[in-house]
DNA sequence: TTGAAAGCGCTAACAA
DNA sequence: TTGTTAGCGCTTTCAA
């Protein structure tokens, strides 16, 4: 912020007008003569001049730039939800402020504040992992500050959200088992405190019924903690040294499947052929070099794009004009491979 | 940014005193009657004041905000350089701004123009594939903007920069090689634009060389446009259909080692012990599922932290002070497991 | 120890 | 058609 800018006064000067001219002539103001509104431009052309973006700020009480708290960066998932955030944002003349929780609660209390405190306009989120209190975001919605959520929602707000279906995503990779004819599908699922681990099981649950297959308790483990490769292990572990272990698994993400497909490969056994796995893959090329492995595909993109639009809308909604909460739902891929499916 | 928020001028009328008392008191000004001191900060506390950051910025002509030019998140490596930089600059009351150029030359300078608009305080940037140009960065410098490039660095402009040792990181991946006995090292290498690509084939000729092995320009291929499986996988066949094919590759980034195994097993041939491969490892769980594959750890988190921890000494030198621009190299580690190396 | 006033860069109501 | 003035929230010099 040093080089000191050319400010409206500057051209001001130069030209021997008052400031407010200036103003109105950058804007194009109808009230102001075409030989002016030339001299004007043309100088600030000249000079370069830019707009000082705190000035307008601090003016019109509005920051345009929104602010962002994501889990974790790293993931494929959530990285490309980030593409889709700055696609719309930027064509809607809005910053990003990207802050990452880290999977903690804490971390996403601090973040909140910060952002609040950094003047954004809105606030997209999708919680941390940890979350369970959810007074932080609470107390800002009850400032009036815009906020949508996507991907890990907060049922107890009343906000616009963006999900994926993750019922049916759960429901058709269970199905895609099914129809090849395994029987005792597993399933690895994710934290209960994030409301869609408990919609893909669901989705598993009603798949399995509807097929007539029993629900057996014993064949679902829950990863409480972070994701991480030897958790995954040890799950998939659990599960084949069961006196009766299953025939196939469905992986809440791509680490489980990853750690499930490489304890098979141990074991000896084979994919698709002994055992069948399907699983989300955050990551982005898990189907590259897995294709034993059947995907689900998660509009990452297309979530960002959506929470994006929805957020701008409610900033720009007019005072006192009441905005009703959206619910949009995206439905997942399911990536089939060849190579991963059982005749 | 709606939802009125309390001001100075608020706390001042309450308490019957002038804003400028308030101002001192709250940030301990020794001129303060401590009574008065006190009566403010509780009521401060009270009203959960939040000094307004917007009109700190434009007061103090600082925003405290930096900003970021990443080719691409969603790369392990860039997204864990991100996880560096905000590590520091929120210890020092930083905010981060991101933006993606997309390996885009006509997005990196959109997204130098914007940031300089936002009135970032100064800039870390990492030049896209493309760019060839340095025009947009020079200007920038030229108005006084502390700017620090790391990993793509711009060897043109005088500035801080923070870069992995490439030529080592070459030296060593190909050293591992010859060690184990190959004779026929390949390199598929990036973008010749990209100052790291030049440096790691230098170091791979110079370890060949050291070696007295010969450098032979049929097994050098460039990977010209955009990181990509099909060329990586194009590239190699070129390669193996060669009348004195490699025994090893030296691959230039994730994709490209991918890419070569997936060739090399297509071919019916084994790693390491038909041919062997090193690869950079951009990629998060390269050797979770290729642990055949010896990989190239970048340390991304600690570049970050280094570029953000340059870029604010800067920011915060004194005025007319002049900052020296320094280079701060970083060394990889080579990932070996036992499955990657032949006996 | 405190207050008044000016100003950061910009806009907009009001006046001319 | 243009200028004057006030003010966004804060800090800081100068005066009391």
């Amino acid at each position: 912020m040093k080089g000191s800018q050319v400010t409206i006064k500057d051209i001001a000067k130069q030209l021997g007008v008052s400031a407010s001219t200036v103003s109105r002539a950058l804007k194009d103001h109808p009230d102001i003569s075409p030989e002016t509104k030339k001299a004007v431009t043309e100088l600030a052309e000249e000079l370069n001049y830019q707009p000082n973006s705190i000035a307008l700020s601090l003016r019109q009480k509005k920051s345009n730039t929104i602010g962002v708290i994501i889990p974790e960066l790293v993931h494929f998932f959530f990285s490309t939800v980030i593409n889709g955030i700055e696609d719309v944002a930027y064509a809607a003349g809005y910053s990003v402020i990207v802050s990452q929780s880290n999977e903690s609660y804490e971390r996403e209390v601090m973040d909140t504040k910060a952002l609040f405190n950094n003047r954004v306009d809105g606030i997209l989120v999708s919680v941390s992992r940890e979350t369970e209190n959810y007074d932080h975001f609470q107390s800002l919605v009850n400032r009036g500050i815009p906020m949508v959520f996507y991907d890990r929602i907060c049922k107890a707000i009343n906000c616009s959200q963006v999900i994926i279906d993750d019922f049916d995503a759960g429901y058709q990779s269970t199905k895609h088992l099914i129809d090849q004819g395994y029987k005792r599908i597993a399933h690895i699922s994710g934290p209960s405190s994030l409301i869609l681990s408990k919609e893909r099981m669901d989705g598993y649950k009603k798949a399995l019924t509807d097929h007539g297959l029993k629900i057996d308790e014993t064949l679902i483990l829950e990863e409480k903690e972070a994701k991480d490769e030897k958790v995954a292990k040890e799950l998939t572990e659990q599960l084949l040294s069961l006196s009766l272990p299953p025939d196939a698994i469905f992986a809440n993400n791509d680490i489980a499947a990853v750690g499930a497909m490489l304890v098979i490969k141990e074991k000896g056994l084979k994919i698709p052929e002994d055992i069948g796995v399907v699983g989300f893959s955050n990551w982005r090329f898990t189907s590259l070099t897995e294709p034993a492995l059947t995907t689900v595909d998660q509009p990452g993109f297309k979530m960002g794009q959506e929470a994006a639009k929805l957020l701008i809308k409610e900033i720009e909604a007019k005072e006192g004009e009441i905005v009703e909460p959206e619910t949009v739902v995206l439905k997942t891929d399911l990536i089939i491979r060849k190579s991963s499916v059982r005749k």
